[in-house]
DNA sequence: GCTGACAACATTGTCAACAAAAAATCACAG
DNA sequence: CTGTGATTTTTTGTTGACAATGTTGTCAGC
């Protein structure tokens, strides 16, 4: 066969994804909003959008169920969850048990490297609100708590902030007032302000007031549903 | 055969239990320290103990590895978790950041009823300790930490309580010195103690002590053992 | 006797066909 | 036109066979 001119599909590469990234991707897609909360996971659909077999997608509708960010009803489907108020509520409350710590410790052991790579995320953020695109507003909004947890150099802590940042997507896609952003980047601006001046009480209080912020912006009442071609999410 | 044999008769008739339950029944094995870290989870042997298929058993391991319970080699299969000193660290940092918050909201949260399984609890513990049963003292040491988890009336801090409490087991089974007793019972004790004061600051700072007592009696700076790196540790 | 290749074996990964369940469609009576 | 029940269609769940990979044991060759 040689160096074939790759006559094979439509897709140019042999994308052999795994699992993790499927689900990194549809982590993503949540986020971005792009995927609203009910919205119906076929397995047929995502192999398709995907391009791997229906083993792959089973296994990534279980790890994203286990992390309650899809809904698994048996012999019924995969749905992208609907949080309650309930959940929201307790969502909010654990990310206050973390992300305060997450920032104190990021605050403490951020590099000068890491200090440029925050910068650089504010930067792109402020763009992206000025510019009105709403999806990468939130996408890099979510992704600058991700961001910290990194820094704070604790992989557990991660996972765990990158599970309840995701599903905090799909809270403000049901509980958030439309065309509001959820997260205000002034809040952020100032948490990186108490990275400049090493500041890790005011950095774990400014997280504090900031997650408080967003949840005071909801409003806790009646869910949603919404629904939306996978194949056309995923293209791109 | 091994160390799982004994709970296949039991298994046996209740054909039909779920992932869920697998992942359970493995979470609790490996609290009791009856599968140390490095136990190969083959999944015939695992298919033969609890008596169902093999994809049931390959999507619990999967479960449990995206939970870093088990490590989960491509083509080699599933081996119970040896956790680094880093991963240690990082397990015990992350505890501090929530356990402490859950013991505060717990106890703000507790019902009398709670109080009174607290308590029952707590007394287990005694006997078990006094007993010189040392794998159920383990078991109920661990089983402190989730209840008040409970208490709290948080789940998705359960959630990630039971998973660092787990971890935790495996942890002392590599780090902890032999016959210690890992978890004093004095210090739960002192914790009920903040719960009929209803001292929720006392709570939070006496689950800190805890845990940083927890940490202290591990030997995390001493040799990286379990099954896994051989050449590690015969190196030169 | 030791080393490296090779074969036999065991275990994991994948796939396709099949069974079961739910959803959709349609026929039909009221 | 509408509600109900049966049938068809679609989707999910499971089993078993097969392929791919790793491991172990064996044996020629030096």
């Amino acid at each position: 066969m040689g160096t074939l001119g790759n006559t094979a599909e439509q897709d140019a590469r042999d994308d052999e994804l795994d699992e993790e990234e499927i689900v990194e991707r549809i982590f993503e897609a949540i986020i971005d909003q792009r995927l609203p909360p009910g919205t119906k996971l076929s397995e047929a659909s995502l192999c398709e959008a995907f391009g791997v077999g229906r083993m792959r997608i089973r296994q990534s509708l279980l790890l994203l169920a286990s992390r309650e960010v899809v809904d698994l009803q048996p012999n019924r489907g995969a749905y992208v969850a609907s949080p309650s108020a309930e959940q929201a509520r307790e969502v909010f409350e654990t990310r206050l048990m973390i992300e305060p710590n997450v920032a104190r410790l990021a605050v403490e052991r951020a590099s000068d490297d890491d200090l440029i790579r925050l910068e650089q995320h504010l930067k792109l953020e402020h763009a992206a609100h000025h510019t009105a695109k709403r999806r990468d507003a939130i996408r890099l909004s979510g992704q600058f708590h991700v961001l910290l947890a990194e820094v704070a150099g604790n992989s557990v802590a991660l996972r765990m902030v990158k599970e309840l940042v995701t599903r905090t997507s799909l809270i403000i896609g049901i509980f958030g007032s439309p065309g509001v952003s959820n997260c205000r980047d002034e809040d952020h601006d100032e948490i990186f302000n108490a990275f400049r001046t090493r500041d890790t009480d005011a950095a774990a209080r400014l997280m504090s007031d900031h997650l408080r912020h967003i949840q005071e912006h909801l409003e806790l009442s009646g869910p949603a549903e919404g629904a939306s071609d996978l194949v056309a999410i995923f293209k791109r």
